[in-house]
DNA sequence: TGTTCAATTGAACAGTTATTCATATGAAAA
DNA sequence: TTTTCATATGAATAACTGTTCAATTGAACA
C-alpha cells in the first residue's frame, strides 16, 4: 500500500501518528465537511443567506439587496437549492425564496461574532 | 449611483428591501466571514486542523496522517500560519505545529455533528 | 567541511468557480 | 395571440486555488 510508504521510511513520531490516526474521522466525512463550508466561502452566498434569514424574498429583491444581477443571484440560488439550504414557492412569474436550514445561519452568526474582535 | 439603479426600475417589494437592507452587515464583514470559511473549504486543511486539535505534530507527522506530501502540507501550513490559525516552535530541523485558535475546531465539530444525520 | 535531512519556497499546471452575456421559459397582462 | 416581465439556464471567460516538482535553506552530525 502506498499510504504507509509515505511515512514508514522517514517519519519520526510513530506513537503520535498512531494515536492521532486512530482519532481521525472518515475520509468521506472530511470531504463532506469541507464541501459544506465551501458554500459559505463566497461573500455573495453569505449575503443571500443572511438576507433570507431576515425574511422571505423574491429573486429580484435579493439581487437588489446584495447588489448583483438577477442572473448571478439565480445561479447562486440554484446552487443553494441543490444543497437544500433554501426553498422557494412560485407565485405567478415570481419565486419567493426562504431558508430551508437554520443551521447555516448559526454558523454565520458564530463567525460574525468571532470576526468582530 | 449604480447601486440603486439596479433596483429602482423593476424591484417589487420596496418595504421588504428597505427592511432587510437596514439589517445587512457591512460589506467588509461579509467579505471577512467568507474568507474565514474559505479556510475550511478544503478537506486537506480540515484534516490538518483536526489532527492538530488532538496534539502537537511535526510537518512530517501531519503529512503522514493526512496522506499528502511534506510539500503540500507545508504550503497549507503556511496559509494557516498567515491566518494565525496555527502556531509552531522549531526544534533543530523540525517544526512542531499546534492550534492557535480553538474557535475553528468548534466550527468543525459543529459541522461534523450536523453532517452525521 | 561536507553530507544528510526536515522544512520551506517559487513556478507551473490542472481543475474549479463566480460572473457575464445571450437566450429560453412560462405566467400575466394587453 | 402577442407582448412583457421575472426567473432560469448554458456557454464562455477570467480569476483563483491546490498540488507537484525542482530547488533552497539551515540545523545536526559524521
Amino acid at each position: 500500500m502506498k499510504n504507509d510508504d509515505i511515512c514508514e521510511v522517514h517519519c519520526i513520531h510513530k506513537e503520535s501518528i498512531n494515536e492521532v490516526k486512530s482519532k481521525m474521522l472518515e475520509e468521506e466525512t472530511f470531504q463532506k465537511i469541507s464541501e459544506d463550508f465551501k458554500i459559505l466561502a463566497d461573500p455573495t452566498r453569505v449575503k443571500i443567506l443572511y438576507a433570507l434569514s431576515q425574511r422571505e424574498l423574491c429573486v429580484c429583491d435579493i439581487a437588489c439587496i446584495v447588489k448583483m444581477t438577477d442572473s448571478a443571484v439565480s445561479h447562486q440560488l440554484r446552487l443553494l437549492r441543490g444543497r437544500n439550504m433554501v426553498k422557494f414557492r412560485k407565485v405567478g412569474k415570481m419565486a419567493y425564496y426562504s431558508l430551508a436550514d437554520e443551521h447555516v445561519i448559526q454558523l454565520i452568526k458564530m463567525e460574525t461574532e468571532h470576526a468582530e474582535e
